[in-house]
DNA sequence: ACATTTTTTGACCAATTGGACAGAAAAATG
DNA sequence: CATTTTTCTGTCCAATTGGTCAAAAAATGT
């Protein structure tokens, strides 16, 4: 009688084995729920509002998620790689400046152009980032130090200002994020004419200012 | 039959009038409050949990302040005062340089201490503000105009650099709260012997990044 | 001491919602 | 076609939870 966990009870993957099929009907669910949890947070959000938003059933989104936090938490992973992406591509072949700055305007690009994903993960670490906690200490903190021990290469060749290269990494999180999660206060506070430019300044902006803050002192 | 919104229901203020004992009972319960809600946000906190942090009973927190979203809506509209003041310092009299060192200080410092009320911040903003949104472009937006043409005018004299001030506050706040509302993140990275001196790096750091930043280019 | 108002709670309720189930529809397989 | 597997949905359920209510307990006034 206890028949169980049948492998037909479930759309799950586990391992690559996805269909066409499950592979677009996935897809589908996370971009609906991407959505729906941008607005409205984990907690907020509604197995029957991303139902809807992905035009299907109920039952349909949990037969191929299981619940509701899997399709949570499997946007979240998906996320911090692309969401790591600029920071891998800083080089240490070339120009120091150049180089930071590039990753400034690409970062700030990922967050005019995804200010959802923006908005999500900003909530997960907020909120103490419990599912993501293993992923900070683990990868990303591998990254950042390999890119902060380049900086301060730069920075002790000269070639860069004496900055500490982590903090320095959390202030280029910080400035770019800040327009895409917080972008109802910034708008209302420039105004609709300059709110409509606004990464346009916030790129000249920030370009400017690191520019500053980072170019060598000549001695 | 039908008896209604009677005065005797319900310890809410409308105005001042409010006992000793009401304004401890909301206090406690407000404290509590700012504790779970910083944890779950709005949605994810419940009833229980608050009454439970509290010390009373559920519906003794009904009592005293109607709602659930009464007392978020209530902790948020109290928080922005204390939150802006430290702009509000921000003397034209003062030394340029000095004194957006202060503020930046003086924020750092309230992230610091008050890291609950800054994600309970955070979380409102980063969902749209939809009860914060009026202050927002209204009280905020004037007092923020107000000191970015304070600022605006030490650019022009020549005693500080030519940025823009709108979004050299906007960097400010960004960076200083960067530490309270993402420090699960920052604190995975920096790992645990640096994440006890947080501010007391993040404070360094930001001064001598601000001065390099800011200080008026020698013509 | 008594009446009245305020504070406090246990018990209860209705709405929401995550998800289980059984079976229909559709596709794949033989 | 028959059968088996996969996809899909209507229906239902149990748990959670915001909030009500009636009445007890304290406090306050006279």
């Amino acid at each position: 009688m206890v028949e169980k966990a049948a492998s037909g009870r479930r759309a799950d993957p586990k391992k690559q084995k996805l269909t066409r099929i499950q592979r677009e009907k996935r897809q589908q669910i996370l971009r609906a729920a991407l959505d729906v949890f941008a607005v409205d947070g984990l907690r907020g959000a509604t197995l029957a509002k991303i139902a809807d938003a992905a035009g299907m059933s109920k039952p349909h989104v949990v037969y191929y998620f299981g619940s509701k936090d899997a399709i949570y938490t499997d946007l979240l992973e998906s996320l911090l790689e692309t969401w790591l992406s600029p920071l891998r591509e800083l080089s240490e072949e070339g120009e120091p400046l150049a180089e930071i700055l590039t990753y400034v305007r690409r970062k700030l690009r990922m967050s005019q152009e995804m200010p959802r994903e923006s908005k999500l993960f900003a909530t997960e670490i907020l909120h103490g980032a419990p599912r993501t906690v293993d992923q900070l200490s683990g990868a990303l903190k591998s990254l950042v130090d390999e890119k902060a021990a380049v900086i301060e290469n730069w920075s002790r060749e000269g070639k860069l200002a004496h900055v500490d290269p982590h903090h320095l990494i959390f202030s280029i999180w910080a400035m770019t994020q800040h327009y895409a999660d917080f972008d109802v206060q910034v708008c209302a506070i420039l105004g609709e004419p300059r709110a409509e430019r606004l990464f346009d300044e916030a790129d000249a902006y920030l370009t400017d200012f690191f520019v500053r803050a980072l170019r060598p002192t000549v001695e």
